[in-house]
DNA sequence: GTCTATATCGAGATAGAC
DNA sequence: GTCTATCTCGATATAGAC
């Protein structure tokens, strides 16, 4: 995990200013949610702060910090918030698949502009830009596979219960989580008006009986 | 439909030189796919034909161009290959649902770079440079939903047979479209080397016992 | 810390030779 | 039809005033 011990940022110049990085985080995960990261420019970022390219480059060397910056932050967000779910012993793999599905597709909803950015990230392994930050991406890698792992592991505890179908678990997890990982793609708060507890509970319920199996 | 009929370049400029044109889409299809449409310069794109600049425009009047040429064919040829199943009057929706997942997920992982672009568009509605086409963009749009209704049909068909489980069609149709779109982001042909008919085939079960429900 | 210039450069697009 | 210049401009990043 090297550089990205939990509450130190990933990412930015070194110092104090934790709330203005903040902010400047919080706009760029709007803008880079609404264009991408190459139609952001740092202007518009700036323009999303109520600001000027100085005060960003004032916490930042680049914009693709702060890109790595909001990835980072939204998968531990994410990871944070699934990971003590997969953990609980007061039920079995089928209810905690369940409500680990459940929380995922909540926070693709509510978290829309972080976790929308996230998805972006998956794909710009080969951009120059991004592919210079080797260590954060060592980092962002790490974070992906710990998070399909969780996910793996229990699936693999409700194949030995027998409680889900044999099957490769690294497979059926890549389907259910490109579900949920598909999801900010298609939902926009505004333009879907949609009951975010309903699309939670639909995916989740189609992912735990698409492991049961028939 | 409009400006999209199946056999007419949707963009280019006109005049003949079809096969001068299916190269550069090739060539164009295989660098967008791996760097993506930013990072695609018109040079990288000659480079990859084996030519220069002065080629490409010649048949092109620009990137967005040429970017939306590559997903209008990528989601034809997805259409032209799964429609047909859905028709069939020999299966039952479970199988025919089974069929189609099955062809989605193979190309998919065989036409990857074409399917990969047309994934990448999704995300590019706002973006100005893209946006400019609305008249194609409308064609993407009813392609894309065209295609959708495709499986919500046979959905709803299941549902009203028994075989499928009660639940609101077009979130189960966005879940399952949702597992297979996500393909090209993590399979890489050469980084990834599985098995194609596994992977399909495991990704179409979990779709339809996911249906089905318990 | 925040702003307003400004340097710099890559890349889209065009003109015109061959 | 295909190429080699070349124009042009937007966007990153910096310098330095306030």
């Amino acid at each position: 995990m090297s550089s990205s011990e939990i509450g130190r940022p990933a990412l930015g110049r070194p110092g104090p200013g934790e709330d203005g990085r903040k902010a400047i985080l919080d706009a760029a995960a709007r803008a880079f949610a609404r264009k991408g990261y190459f139609a952001t420019s740092i202007d518009a970022i700036a323009d999303e702060l109520g600001a000027t390219k100085g005060r960003v480059y004032h916490y930042y060397r680049g914009k693709a910090e702060i890109f790595l910056d909001v990835v980072v932050t939204g998968m531990r967000d994410l990871i944070a918030a699934v990971e003590p779910i997969s953990a609980r012993q007061d039920a079995g793999p089928g209810e905690r698949m369940y409500q680990m599905a459940h929380l995922h597709a909540s926070m693709m909803m509510l978290r829309n502009h972080a976790q929308r950015v996230s998805v972006q990230a998956i794909e710009m392994r080969s951009v120059a830009e991004i592919a210079i930050h080797q260590d954060v991406l060592a980092d962002v890698f790490a974070l992906r596979r710990r998070y399909e792992q969780i996910f793996i592991d229990v699936v693999e505890e409700g194949v030995r219960l027998g409680d889900f179908a044999a099957t490769d678990s690294g497979l059926v997890v890549k389907s259910a989580l490109g579900a949920l990982n598909w999801i900010p793609i298609w939902y926009a708060p505004d333009r879907t008006p949609l009951d975010v507890e309903k699309v939670a509970d639909t995916f989740a319920r189609f992912i735990v009986n698409g492991l049961k199996g028939s």
